[in-house]
RNA sequence: GGGGCCGUGGUCUAGCUUGGUAGGAUGCCGGUCUUGGGAGCCGGAGGUCCCGGGUUCAAAUCCCGGCGGCCCCA
């Protein structure tokens, strides 16, 4: 790679995909030449920034009264397939291990594709009274999917590196659908302060996720017209329960079985991120995100070496207390470190040369706008602090104006003909389902789900039957 | 699911049609001069030509299989 090629990207809106694989290499997110399909190295910079996401979702977690647990990674064949929809649903992407050694082993043990068989298997034990529930326990893990599409680096990989799943056990039905709307509140949160901006759904019937009794998915638009799936919250009611000997007793001593709800989210919010806000210099991260929050540039000059360089960490020294700062004295010369720390989104870079010595000020360079200003070196740490709100609030409004240019809301199966491919598209919905799998045919996509009963009182018509619609339901291509 | 393209030092690539010493750029290391948007110059190191098999006196090159990557269509 050429030293201009090194921080140089196919145009985002010329090529997507490419552009997408380039930043997360040039970027040193992830390295994608592992000799497995569909698996990926996270390099160090990667791992930080995927550190900082988990960081947020952990929070979270806690807040709510989740409590962070690890369960192995490999299930033997009869519990995994203890409930029937669920194994039948997952038949097709599961990594299995049918040697121990050199010997063929009796029973074939999966490598978890989400980990709901292995707890629930256990969880009878630690379960049996009502004064146990309600249990929230998350973990942050790898899970194994055999994809068989076109695999994509953090988009649909056959590892998910970082699958951060909730599982919940519940005594009544109304308390599971209660948490249900606690994971949605948490996922909402979540994709706030990555600055994504999303939809929550509720997926059609008989597009449910495997032994199910409902789920709600939040998803986005990618640049290249895509729906993205970022995330899963789903009530199981007691079917798992049922299938696994989930029971507690209640306060009049009769036996009931569990009702268990999960949630999960991928590295694919990373993906999301880093798609959305990413331009053609690199990345362009939240400051409550960035490994990096601030890059401090030395230009030196003849006669100055010292005075600059003690200028500079004194800078550094002040801010560190704050912030996340690196101050880059490399040998590199001065524009070569601007490509390269704009490459990673960096969203302060600090330069310093013999002008700012003499005047005691710091030149500012903002990535989100690539404006640049001078600020006294007096109070810096509430002057940062202050562009630092400055550029999420901007960064946040940005991503809002890309979702309502990314969206449509349409009132004929032609409408949803016309941008299908290029936005995601919402239309009115009765709820029958006749009604739903007519527009599927006629466009010949899946609908993404729907919001319920949100056009309850519009006066809207459905898109097929003209009957009063209820749902504002969604359709796109998606990954 | 169907079709097409591709795999060569860390990276990008030439060579493949027509078999015969793997060439360049960049990066890396040492030196020098420098530093306000990708510097220059001098010297140096770095290769299972994706893997396996076949054809041949001889394979990066031709044939078969596998692995991996990319693109288009459904």
């Amino acid at each position: 790679m050429s030293g201009r090629e090194a921080f140089e990207l196919t145009p985002k809106e010329e090529n997507f995909s490419r552009w997408f694989d380039e930043v997360l290499f040039k970027a040193e997110i992830l390295d994608e030449k592992y000799p497995i399909k569909g698996m990926y190295i996270w390099l160090p910079f990667g791992y930080e920034l995927i550190e900082n996401v988990m960081d947020i979702m952990e929070r979270l977690m806690r807040d709510t009264g989740h409590k962070r647990v690890y369960f192995p990674g490999v299930v033997p064949e009869r519990v995994l397939g203890r409930e029937f929809k669920f194994i039948k649903g997952f038949e097709d992407s599961i990594y299995w291990i049918t040697k121990l050694g050199r010997q063929n082993i009796e029973e074939k043990l999966a490598l978890r594709p989400t980990s709901e068989a292995i707890m629930y298997e256990v969880l009878n034990r630690w379960i049996t009274s009502y004064k146990d529930l309600p249990l929230r326990i998350y973990q942050i893990v790898p899970v194994y999917r055999y994809e068989t599409k076109a695999t994509r680096p953090m988009l649909r990989v056959r590892e998910i590196a970082f699958f951060k799943e909730g599982h919940t056990f519940h005594a009544t039905y109304e308390d599971a659908v209660k948490q249900v709307e606690l994971g949605i509140r948490i996922y909402k949160k979540f994709y706030d302060e990555l600055l994504v901006p999303y939809v929550i759904v509720k997926t059609t019937p008989w597009d449910t996720f495997p032994g199910a009794k409902y789920n709600y998915d939040i998803l986005t638009i990618m640049p290249d017209g895509k729906a993205l799936e970022l995330g899963s919250v789903i009530n199981f009611g007691d079917l798992f329960a049922k299938a696994y000997s989930l029971e507690y007793m209640d306060k009049n001593g009769e036996k009931k079985h569990v009702n268990t709800t999960s949630f999960g989210i991928s590295e694919r919010s990373l993906a999301a991120l880093v798609s959305i806000h990413g331009d053609n210099r690199g990345l362009k991260l939240p400051p409550k995100l960035a490994p990096i929050q601030i890059v401090i540039i030395p230009i030196v000059s003849k006669g100055y070496e010292e005075k600059i360089n003690e200028y500079c960490r004194e800078v550094s020294d002040t801010l560190s207390k704050e912030f996340r700062v690196f101050l880059d004295d490399s040998e590199d010369r001065p524009g070569y470190k601007f490509y390269k720390w704009e490459m990673k989104g960096v969203p302060i870079r600090i330069e310093i040369g013999k002008k700012e010595y003499k005047e005691r000020t710091l030149t500012i360079s903002r990535r989100d706008s690539m404006e640049r200003v001078k600020i006294s070196a007096d109070d810096i740490v509430e002057s940062l602090s202050s562009i630092f709100r400055d550029i999420e609030d901007s960064m946040r409004s940005q991503a809002e104006d890309y979702f309502n240019k990314r969206t449509v809301h349409v009132t004929s199966i032609e409408g949803i003909k016309k941008n299908i491919g290029d936005k995601m598209i919402s239309f009115a919905w009765c709820g029958l389902d006749e009604c739903g799998h007519e527009v599927e045919e006629k466009v010949g996509y899946s609908i993404l789900g729907y919001e319920e009963n949100t056009l309850v009182d519009s006066g809207e018509k459905c898109i097929i039957c003209g009957r009063k619609a209820k749902h504002k339901a969604w359709i796109g291509r998606s990954y």
